[in-house]
DNA sequence: CGCGAGCTTGACGTTGTTCAACTAGAGTGG
DNA sequence: CCACTCTAGTTGAACAACGTCAAGCTCGCG
């Protein structure tokens, strides 16, 4: 176990932080440890959630199945998947998940017990705030996505998908995990046209990219790039 | 006041009809009725919501805006505007609405100050779970409608739509209040595209187009569309 | 050294948008 | 009562943006 107990995590956000000592046991107690290899499905579409799963170390896409899968968004360390899918189950209907989640890189996380969540958010008037804030949040960034994905072009979709990643990783030189595919499927482009887009950015000097090394050299075209296209 | 009371109103559903008589008393003292005319724009993209918006009778689509729309959903009686937009507020930022809502026929809705829906929801845990509830079952409609845009070729967009208004209405023989520029939208597809594939189905005897007069003759054909295209 | 995965480029083809023209019906005003 | 205008619907033809295909390249790894 690399990690103690849920008691003393030092991932702990969001809800998490707003358990208590006892709520936080419940979970610890059929906690399980899980390693995902580069590549690994840590959930599946079309399947129900039988865990929240918190990555606390790692990198995975969110992505639509299909022959060309859709990636939704990039997880970083410190989230967590499964929230929505816990309380979907208004009709009696059981909660599926409308995604899959794969590692894009090792990739560490604590898997909790999905009933036991459930019984703290009922009990916990607290968590359970917290946790529609959580919900809302992820939702409006979600729109967000469907806005760019509806209303912009290639160009446009991939400016968005750069500046998207410059700001989940919180810099400009992004030495990426995501090959040129992931890039693609995130901005909802073939591979080989994203592949020329981003030639032309390059020549155009507004990134650099040096096999996975990224760099925004003109934010302000870029933004300008995601506006207008 | 077409409706007396939020106290007596018929039309609460979800968590609504969890809260106590104070609060819907609370709500109902600043409440305001409002008649919208068709075509009227109910909420708009961008904007900070400062009412829960019940539409107790009427019908209105849910729209990205853009150069061509991208109809999210449509509603009817007794749904809800603004729920998620009310919690979204986590890092301090305003919440904004990330579509627009336009009335398709004459609408009636109660407006709800949001601040004392937000109170109500911080004191009362049963409205707050199901208010939990509510938002996650939307967001799963929302996802299923992300996978068919990004999965599906106009054809299976269309089929998709049509059956999609079969379910809202309960019905196979739909008099819709939709005009094929809002069916288009709705599939995310050119009109001229959308009329020209509504046209085949119709000579396929799939379905029945008079008008607006839209009746599904042979639903597991549409449905066979839906999943092979 | 050879293989395979990831990347890149150019040529080609197709789907679906755009444009243009036309019809029908509904509402308006002289 | 009949031009008129405007909106909604329909159809066909032209075009172009993209996706698809094919070929070759590089690099890391066994």
């Amino acid at each position: 176990m690399l990690i103690p107990s849920c008691v003393d995590c030092t991932f702990k956000k969001h809800f998490f932080s707003l358990m208590t000592t006892e709520e936080l046991d419940a979970l610890n107690s059929n906690r399980l440890e899980v390693k995902y290899k580069k590549g690994d499905l840590i959930c599946k579409q079309g399947t129900t959630p039988t865990h929240i799963i918190c990555l606390y170390n790692g990198i995975a896409k969110v992505y639509i199945e299909g022959n060309n899968n859709f990636l939704l968004s990039i997880l970083t360390s410190q989230n967590y998947i499964g929230i929505q899918s816990s309380f979907n189950c208004a009709s009696g209907k059981e909660p599926l998940f409308h995604y899959s989640v794969a590692a894009l890189d090792d990739s560490y996380a604590c898997l909790l017990d999905i009933q036991t969540f459930r019984t703290i958010v009922h009990i916990n008037h607290a968590v359970c705030l917290e946790v529609l804030a959580y919900i809302c949040s992820i939702e409006s960034d979600f729109l967000k996505k469907v806005e760019v994905l509806s209303q912009k072009n290639p160009h446009g979709r991939i400016a968005d998908t750069l500046l998207y990643l410059s700001e989940l990783f919180n810099t400009d030189r992004i030495d990426m995990k995501l090959t040129r595919k992931d890039i693609a499927e995130l901005s909802y482009t073939s591979l080989e046209n994203t592949i020329k887009i981003l030639s032309e950015l390059k020549s155009d000097k507004i990134i650099n990219l040096d096999g996975r090394k990224l760099e925004l050299l003109d934010k302000k075209k870029l933004q300008k790039i995601r506006e207008l296209a």
